[in-house]
DNA sequence: TATAAAGGTGTCTGTAAGACACTATAGGAG
DNA sequence: CTCCTATAGTGTCTTACAGACACCTTTATA
């Protein structure tokens, strides 16, 4: 088939103060000009797929060594006015504190939105950006990708505020904490994190549990 | 990106006596001539991903309207020594029924093979099988795909018996009719299998109930 | 009519999810 | 210095379901 061109497009996720939120592109060209979209690029050569999502990824956010997972490939003829575009989704996790390093980036008009409160997106993005969240819900709940939002150290109230964020619904504290602590993922570390009033236990993810359960699924039956 | 070919590829299965099955194509030209490989081929102008895919699946089994599932994009620059290809892998369901029209199609060297005794594949056709099986198993667990492997009347042993050749492991009979029982998807009907000694009570998926649960989630904890 | 082969049925125990409310601690204000 | 308040942290009860486990029922055939 000529005038083939494949892409990869990347949901950026990270939460920040207990909101999920998304990295969006503003376009600067048409179609779809001045519309925002999910970042991404076309597929160089001698890349793999997952090369070129974590190059565009660079390029985007500064940030190398981050959770990316392919999602799914969107081909549907129409999907691009110019012709015929296929892209592989993919989606990606980072953690609030690297996301400083995103001004330093080239991302002129990069902007984080909240999950919640979205603009109009080009092209298939929102079907794009739809299925992504639905992915990371589902694995929030049977693997440990939401550690790759949090700090290496973090507190108990974070961890919840975090699922919180994803999920989109409230959760019992003692229920989750039960749980938690019941997998044996966690070390307890001998700092305190002395912000608010009480100062709060921080924790570390127990590589060598975390080794043995993360890929093993039903881990997180929130 | 020039030279870039975009394929589709499918793994096919069906449950027959017991025995988890998967078609293969025995290879007719290089690369890889003479090695079984899954069914596939190029992706053309106008076409949908799944609907080239389905067109496939068709010219290859003479079967419409099965079950069909994007799996994974496998695009590994080295995948295919011939150049660039980049296929877009599906799996699909077909019930032993609809098997028979296999003979007719253009399957000429179309073999189904236990999935305990699989020759060698070409390309990175073991991968992409594994993959299919693993993604089967999973959704076997928490939705109700197994029953596309079923004819629209079918007994609880061979409910069962389905459940275990893709599992790969024996189920308890009483806990697994508990299960199905609890699950109320299941329309006893007035006939009953005569084959063996003691007639079974056949059953069909009982439609309204199966609309309602099928896309939700948390069906078969097996 | 006796037998064999396959179909069909119930209980107990352990684990974990979900609902639910109060106490403890330290920082800041007065 | 002490009182107030915001946030951290902690246990119990009930219900649901998974898993382990063995015998009776039915009909076709010898």
């Amino acid at each position: 088939m000529e005038n083939l061109r494949l892409t990869v497009d990347i949901v950026i996720f990270t939460v920040v103060g207990g909101v999920l939120k998304a990295l969006l592109v503003k376009r600067g060209v048409p179609p779809y000009e001045g519309q925002y979209a999910i970042p991404g690029g076309f597929i160089r050569g001698g890349e793999s797929l997952e090369n070129a999502a974590r190059r565009e990824l660079y390029e985007e956010t500064g940030v190398r060594n981050v959770f990316l997972e392919q999602l799914y490939t969107f081909g549907d003829p129409k999907r691009d006015p110019r012709g015929r575009v296929i892209t592989v989704a993919y989606y990606a996790l980072i953690t609030s504190e690297k996301l400083q390093v995103v001004a330093g980036a080239d991302a002129a008009a990069a902007l984080w939105f909240a999950l919640s409160d979205l603009p109009r997106l080009a092209f298939d993005h929102k079907a794009i950006l739809d299925y992504a969240l639905e992915r990371l819900r589902n694995k929030l709940e049977y693997t440990t990708v939401g550690f790759q939002l949090l700090p290496p150290k973090f507190t108990l109230v974070e961890l919840q505020t975090m699922y919180e964020a994803i999920l989109g619904r409230r959760l019992d504290k003692r229920n989750f904490r039960r749980k938690i602590s019941l997998l044996g993922i966690l070390t307890p570390l001998k700092e305190r994190q002395r912000t608010g009033r009480k100062p709060a236990q921080l924790f570390s993810l127990s590589t060598s549990r975390f080794e043995k359960l993360k890929d093993r699924g039903i881990l997180f039956p929130f």
